[in-house]
DNA sequence: CCCTGATTCGC
DNA sequence: GCGAATCAGG
C-alpha cells in the first residue's frame, strides 16, 4: 500500500480526530500501526497524549550520567563514533504573556470523539450520544448504488442459511457475488461447491493434489 | 501480557 | 519516504 493523497488526508482526519494508531491501521487497511505513526509524524502531526511522554520542566536536576542505553541489535563494523550527544533544541522563548483563562471554559462542551470514520463521520462513545452532534456533512457522500455488475447476482445481503454462500470473485470487485445455489441440506454450500469445500481425507500415500484455491487463487495485479 | 505513542535506522 | 524493530509508560 502506498500513501495515497486520500489515505493522508484520512489518517490526518482520524489522528486529529483522536483515534488511536492501531484504529487508524485498521480503518486504512494493509499499513501497520508502526507505518501509521510514522507517516504521521513525518507528515508533522503529532503531539498526542502519548504513554511515555516527553519530560517536561525543568532539567536542572542533576541526574547522574544518563547512560545511552541504545544498545543496537546490529553493531556495524565500525563502532559509531561517540559524538557528542545531539544536544536537545531549547525551546524557543516563551512570551510571558498573561493568558487569561477566561475564554478557557467552553458554553458548548464538544462531545468526545472516540474515532473518525469513514468519510470523516465522527464517531462518539456511549454517553455522548444525547446531543445532535455534528450535522451531517454537507460533502459529497453518495449512498451506495449498487452496480451494473451486480445485478441479478448474489450479494452479501441475500445470504441466508438456505443458499449457497460460495464466493465468486474478489471482495470489493464490482461484480463480487456469491454463488446463490440451492444450498445442500445441512451445508453452508451447494452441492457442487461442497465438493470443493469438504474434501474426504485420504490415507497417506494416496492423497489427490489440492484443488484450486477459492476465489481464483492468490491476486495477480 | 495487553495496549499506547516515540524513536531509530536500514532500506 | 517508509515502516519494522525497539523502547518505554499505562
Amino acid at each position: 500500500m502506498s500513501w495515497t493523497d486520500e489515505r493522508i488526508e484520512r489518517l490526518t482526519k482520524m489522528w486529529e480526530g483522536g483515534s488511536t494508531a492501531s484504529q487508524i491501521a485498521d480503518e486504512l487497511g494493509g499499513v501497520s500501526r508502526n507505518a501509521v505513526i510514522g507517516k504521521a509524524h513525518r507528515l508533522g502531526l503529532k503531539a498526542r497524549p502519548s504513554p511515555v511522554k516527553a519530560n517536561d520542566k525543568d532539567e536542572a536536576a542533576p541526574k547522574a550520567a544518563p547512560a545511552p542505553k541504545v544498545a543496537k541489535p546490529a553493531e556495524p563494523k565500525a563502532a559509531k563514533i561517540p559524538s557528542e550527544p545531539a544536544p536537545r533544541l531549547a525551546p524557543p522563548p516563551r512570551a510571558p504573556v498573561a493568558t487569561p483563562a477566561v475564554n478557557a471554559a467552553p458554553s458548548t462542551p464538544q462531545p468526545r470523539i472516540v474515532s473518525v470514520g469513514p468519510g470523516g463521520f465522527l464517531r462518539q462513545g456511549p454517553g455522548d450520544q444525547q446531543a445532535p452532534i455534528p450535522p451531517a456533512p454537507p460533502r459529497r457522500l453518495v449512498p451506495a448504488k449498487p452496480s451494473a455488475e451486480i445485478h441479478g447476482k448474489t450479494t452479501l445481503l441475500d445470504l441466508n442459511d438456505r443458499i449457497c454462500r460460495w464466493p465468486m470473485g474478489h471482495p470489493g470487485e464490482p461484480d463480487f457475488h456469491f454463488c446463490g445455489e440451492k444450498v445442500n441440506p445441512g451445508f453452508p454450500y451447494c452441492v457442487d461447491h461442497c465438493g470443493r469445500a469438504y474434501q474426504a481425507q485420504l490415507p497417506r500415500g494416496h492423497r489427490r493434489p489440492p484443488p484450486p484455491l477459492p476465489f481464483g487463487g492468490p491476486r495477480v495485479r
